[in-house]
DNA sequence: GGTTTGAAACTTTTT
DNA sequence: GTTTCAAACC
């Protein structure tokens, strides 16, 4: 027997040597799963498989990432063929070779979710349907599900029949599929949806991928969907080699439409499939453990196991409630500064969880208080801003110049002075000639309504052809360069000046470091290449555990990450688990859903886990009050150092009738100050004195900006009244002589009272007459 | 055609 | 509290 085996559990051999035929890796947290498949994988070849042979899907470039280096670091030579790599990206790989078979061209482009929604609009728009009343969010969201279980519009219209809202749902879908199919442009769904559809309407196609996929294998396989478990069904159609490793508790994605019930009907799937289940912790403590063991046996309907692990039992669960998420942001940090400073772990031993993204902004604001390195994973994509995209857009019309949603976001930016009237004739006359809207541009002297406005439109043709021609002889980099210089794009937001427009220079200039990265690395890079890469990446592929500093990110995305300390926070009742969740229809399921988040959560920490509440927090604007998570309370208490109250009342009974916080909610209707430590809001507003107080003290404006960010007040006051906000008296009249800092000395004549502010006029002795405000001008009186 | 302003939505999670 | 989007204004 091989080396390779050694230092595996049974478990985990069994599921290295168990290479033929169907095998569901049932893998707790924790328990080796990544360790297994590498191995699986060296074992493989070991017994003659030829790397081409073996397929390894995940859902992250970070977890494909990861899963590569292990392999290459276990096998070395040989390691490049062996395919690992995400749904998505395989998917694409597909589809560039295939996809014209199903009639769209093998150049297609990407589609994220703000392109999506811009189509949805145009979609809604044509089809002259209220988006006050149906939302285009509603309608991409039923497509997307559609997708995700393999309906084409044509079925969906075939279900549709007899039901007014489903017809016009159809009516939408098509019309959408219809207009991604012009601007050849895939969505993320179609990706798998089509690749799907290829295998099964395409022998020739399934044969060439079925044999050349003899071994596969399919991380976190929990979080497949319908379309996904197809694709994986149809590869291994035949030989049936098929490893799927998944953990049916940590299957959090239902709301993106996976299907718990791909691992928990594995076995029905496939009769003769042979059940592993990896029991072993090795990453946590005792006591860590076993809080989520207790947390998870309330869910109902999994498949039954126990994680149990040889580690000491260790720390007891830390818990903490606060009154306010200040505090709460304020513990955190000082905590980790402790772990730091007095226990010698590093910044990137700690990561900090929390149920929205919308939580990061307080721990922020303590972390650069404290001066703690962080990061913060998640929130707005780095290619989903604003000035990336319009720059990415420029690089996908030279790449697809039919991408007509690429062309409308930068032919006014910057502003040529073409607006939407005569967007409007554009798209009209692309219409009633039957092109797209950038063949139309070409022809745009041919376009009798837009008279003058032509000659605005030819500039930006030219340029997008002189773009094409550079990137034709020279690099992506080059051809970045050129774009960059001709738009002006840098230029204009440097002689904006402000924070904000220096942070999105800074993102540029990541832009461009990533294009050059991407070349160096790739020898065979093309444009199309980079913006395939670019499209597929998610803001956690960009973790980096070398650095040292504290993660910020939702308990999503830590799945399949651990640390030495990990701090939940924000864990209330209406939070997490999350309001939507308690007062949904079908209330039970999602909660469950929570659960297994809280699950994740739980099982992320290695050696100290920190739970900590708040009493109030500012929720959109407002203070909500509300109790600890019912979670921790299902916590036994001897694991936990720190006081949880439990309520009087079970939960059941609250939220429905008078909404949130009503005296009819849980707790007891005496309000707050009663031992149960539960209050309505009526009754905690009730001491506003406490609440009052804290609201200017700790929420004022501070005294130092985040990175560039500003409040909106911040703004507001620079963009007005540079510093004071109070309009003062003046200390000059008509008549006196005043001096400028810049103007020199001049006759003040005349004063006008502009609202906020006096606009003062002044006829300087050097430069002349000069109207301005008077908290600018900042006059001294001569 | 461009800018400013106020109202309304948003916040559960995302490849 | 923040962001987005349309109407009103320049």
């Amino acid at each position: 027997m091989s080396d390779i085996l050694e230092g595996l559990n049974e478990q985990q051999k069994e599921g290295v040597i168990t290479t033929e035929g169907p095998v569901l890796l049932l893998a707790g947290a924790g328990s080796g799963k990544t360790r297994v498949l590498t191995h699986r994988v060296a074992y493989l070849l070991e017994q003659g498989v030829a790397p081409y042979h073996i397929m390894a899907i995940t859902f992250t470039n970070k977890a494909a990432g990861e899963m590569r280096e292990r392999i290459n670091h276990m096998i070395g030579f040989g390691a490049e063929s062996i395919w690992v790599a995400t749904f998505h990206s395989t998917c694409v790989r597909i589809l560039r070779r295939y996809i014209d078979r199903l009639g769209y061209d093998t150049n297609f482009t990407i589609y994220d979710s703000d392109d999506q929604k811009t189509l949805m609009k145009d979609v809604c728009k044509y089809l002259e349907i209220d988006t006050k009343i149906h939302k285009e969010k509603m309608f991409l969201n039923v497509i997307s599900s559609a997708k995700d279980e393999l309906i084409s519009p044509e079925e969906f219209t075939n279900r549709a029949l007899g039901d007014y809202n489903k017809t016009r749902q159809a009516q939408v879908y098509r019309e959408y599929q219809a207009r991604l199919k012009a601007n050849n442009a895939l969505d993320f769904d179609d990706l798998i949806r089509l690749a799907v559809e290829l295998l099964k309407n395409d022998p020739e196609v399934l044969d060439y991928y079925r044999n050349r996929f003899q071994y596969i294998m399919v991380d976190e396989y929990q979080d497949t969907n319908t379309a996904q478990f197809e694709l994986v069904r149809l590869l291994a159609s035949g030989r049936e080699n098929l490893c799927v490793v998944g953990d049916d508790d940590q299957s959090i994605y239902k709301f993106r439409g996976a299907n718990i019930y791909n691992i928990l009907n594995f076995e029905h799937h496939y009769p003769e499939a042979k059940v592993i289940k990896l029991e072993q912790n090795y990453r946590s403590t005792q006591n860590i453990l076993n809080a989520a063991n207790e947390v998870i046996a309330n869910n109902e309907g999994r498949k039954k196991k126990t994680l149990w692990t040889a580690n000491d039992a260790g720390d007891k669960i830390r818990f903490e409630q606060f009154e306010s998420a200040y505090e709460e942001a304020q513990f955190i940090a000082s905590n980790i500064r402790t772990r730091v400073m007095r226990e010698g772990y590093h910044y990137n031993d700690c990561a900090v969880l929390y149920r929205t993204n919308a939580q990061s902004r307080m721990l922020e604001e303590k972390m650069v208080h404290d001066n703690i390195p962080y990061k913060i994973v998640g929130g707005v994509n780095f290619y989903a801003r604003r000035e990336v995209k319009d720059i990415l857009a420029y690089l996908k019309v030279v790449d697809n110049e039919v991408d007509d949603i690429a062309v409308r976001r930068i032919i006014n930016v910057p502003k040529r002075g073409i607006g939407a009237a005569s967007l409007n004739k554009v798209t009209l006359f692309a219409a009633a000639n039957e092109m797209s809207f950038y063949d139309a541009l070409t022809k745009a002297g041919e376009i009798p309504s837009l008279g003058r406005a032509a000659k605005k439109i030819e500039p930006f043709v030219q340029l997008i052809s002189d773009a094409r021609e550079h990137l034709a002889n020279g690099s992506i980099a080059g051809l970045f360069e050129y774009i960059i210089d001709v738009t002006g794009y840098v230029e204009d937001l440097q002689l904006e000046g402000t924070d904000e427009a220096k942070g999105r220079i800074e993102n540029i200039d990541e832009l461009r470091n990533k294009i050059i990265a991407f070349e160096t690395e790739h020898e065979d890079a093309t444009l199309r290449s980079f913006l395939e890469e670019v499209s597929l990446v998610a803001d956690i592929d960009s973790l980096d555990e070398n650095s040292d500093y504290v993660v910020l990110m939702t308990l999503h995305a830590a799945k399949g990450l651990e640390f030495p300390n990990v701090y939940l926070a924000g864990m209330e009742d209406g939070l997490f688990p999350s309001f939507m969740s308690i007062t949904a229809d079908d209330s039970d399921q999602e909660i469950e859903e929570e659960r297994r988040l809280a699950y994740v959560g739980i099982t992320r920490a290695k050696e100290h886990l920190t739970i900590t509440a708040a009493k109030m927090r500012m929720v959109r604007g407002d203070m909500q009050y509300s109790a600890v998570s019912r979670f921790v309370q299902e916590i036994p208490s001897e694991l936990i150092d720190g006081v949880v109250y439990t309520p009087k009342k079970k939960f059941d009974v609250g939220y429905d009738a008078g909404g949130y916080g009503s005296s009819t909610g849980y707790g007891s209707s005496t309000g707050y100050g009663s031992s149960s430590g539960y209050g309505s809001s009526a009754g905690y507003s009730g001491s506003a004195g406490s609440a009052g107080l804290f609201g200017s003290a700790a929420y004022g404006q501070g005294g130092f900006s985040l990175k560039g960010k500003k409040t909106q007040a911040q703004k507001y006051q620079a963009k007005n009244f540079g510093t004071k906000i109070e309009k003062k008296g003046l200390d000059y009249a008509v008549g006196d002589r005043v001096s400028h800092v810049k103007f020199g000395e001049g006759e003040v004549t005349a004063i006008n009272d502009g609202g906020r502010d006096y606009e003062v006029t002044v006829d300087f002795d050097r430069v002349g007459v000069k109207k301005m405000f008077a908290s600018f001008a900042k006059l001294k009186k001569c």
